[in-house]
DNA sequence: AAGTGGTCTAGACCACTAT
DNA sequence: TAGTGGTCTAGACCACTTT
């Protein structure tokens, strides 16, 4: 077993105010991860146990116990049942970053509906909804603007079924927002994203009023219905010189 | 106010195992995201309340409390105080995406040093690192293999100071690895990561041994030291068709 | 006023780790 | 054996929302 430093003894410099607003169990994260921004507590380092922090703070077990969960969560300490709680390294894998980022495109966004067929499934659709080949499918590519340019070109496969309502609902424009954006009544049930990076084909560029060659984004989505059957696959392609995703491993600024 | 949907009273089907080694807020959550996946609680439904939970599972309140936060940690419900706990409809935005899904590309990478001079900082270079234009600087260049295959071309700048420690142990290539897995003994306080999808130019298209035009995926980086100063800004750039970045949204699978 | 989630107490027992 | 984290109890009080 790898040698741990032993815990410091902190500065009692802070304490829990009971008539603030902020609950004790942040309060007292808060305070655990100042004394790591002070440098106190470095990668390696134990915390002071359960007990101690009870006592130095005047808390509950519980308390303690939720204050030290949410740093866990947060990736900043790392708990080992029996030997101690202890300051996580930084590691570049501790990166996650979300497509909320991408919120205000979509919120604001304009859809404009380029077009809307039924088409029969080919070999790689049908595999995809798990349907049989030939099937009738609705075929839907949209363009989404936003401040007057071109943000996301989206083509999307739908089953068709009468007997699914979910059809009628995604052919009005504007579900596009409620599927990015989550909204009540939705009959989907789950959905696998991935995110690539990949060239601009002609038809993409011209759409997006860019030349070639150009990088992008492209998000494909699968979603399933509470039968866990593929109601919908389809793609967001988006320019990448429009898009970011950051992020922060380590201490989290507040 | 937005009408909800009442909750609905569920089978009494499941209950909670006493004797299992799961945690009873884990057979709670799990009993509740059943409930969910079988579509008895679909979304924008009320779950049962707290002391509703409590009476029916014959557990205490903070038990409950516990399985409901784990839940809405997830993004499967949302608890709004006053009114109640609902089924949270799937978003897409709501995908979060984690730099870890590419350990095994690092974990098991070989590094090879390409360069490592000391130069002087430009522009750019000194406006990242916060430091005179001018002044000295570390330059490295690695090109990272995995299973025979370049994975990564890495470019890296770190601050030149003898009274830094960083600076000897980031010279050696393994040091990459535990910048990237996490290290006890890590000088690094925070970092700063970015995401984008870029085309690869003919430097590194070669060292990738592909062909331009080739999208790539560059994650630029940042770090920082107990003092706030930044000590090393690079970017890991990677063939587009060799990463993939997969999520779920909505009902989790276990 | 009644019902909801949010926080908190002051202990308890258990599993695990180190000595 | 002593110390650690992990779970859990059976309540309490509060803030908020709805009726």
């Amino acid at each position: 077993m790898a040698h741990r430093p032993q815990n410091k003894v902190l500065q009692e410099t802070a304490s829990i105010d009971r008539d603030s607003l902020e609950p004790a169990y942040s309060q007292l994260a808060n305070i655990l991860r100042q004394s790591m921004a002070e440098g106190l507590l470095r990668p390696g380092d134990q915390l002071p146990s359960e007990a101690q922090l009870v006592e130095r703070y005047g808390v509950s077990p519980m308390t303690v116990r939720r204050a030290l969960n949410l740093l866990a969560d947060q990736g900043v300490v790392i708990a080992e049942q029996g030997r101690g709680t202890f300051v996580k390294p930084v590691a570049m894998s501790a990166a996650t970053f979300q497509l909320s980022q991408l919120d205000y495109l979509f919120r604001n966004a304009v859809v404009q509906l380029l077009e809307a067929h039924i088409v029969t499934a080919n070999e790689r659709v049908a595999r995809k909804l798990c349907i049989p080949e030939g099937k009738r499918t609705i075929y839907i590519r949209r363009l989404l603007w936003n401040e007057g340019q071109p943000a996301f070109y989206h083509r999307e496969y739908l089953v068709y079924d009468p007997t699914r309502p979910i059809v009628e609902a995604e052919l009005e424009v504007t579900a596009l927002q409620q599927l990015f954006s989550g909204s009540t009544g939705s009959l989907l049930k789950y959905g696998d994203i991935r995110i690539e990076a990949t060239l601009l084909d002609d038809e993409e560029a011209r759409l997006l009023q860019v030349f070639t060659p150009m990088a992008a984004f492209c998000f494909e989505h699968l979603f399933y219905d509470f039968e866990n059957r593929p109601v919908s696959w389809g793609w967001f392609i988006g320019r990448a010189d429009r898009l970011r995703f950051t992020t922060q491993v380590g201490l989290l600024s507040e």
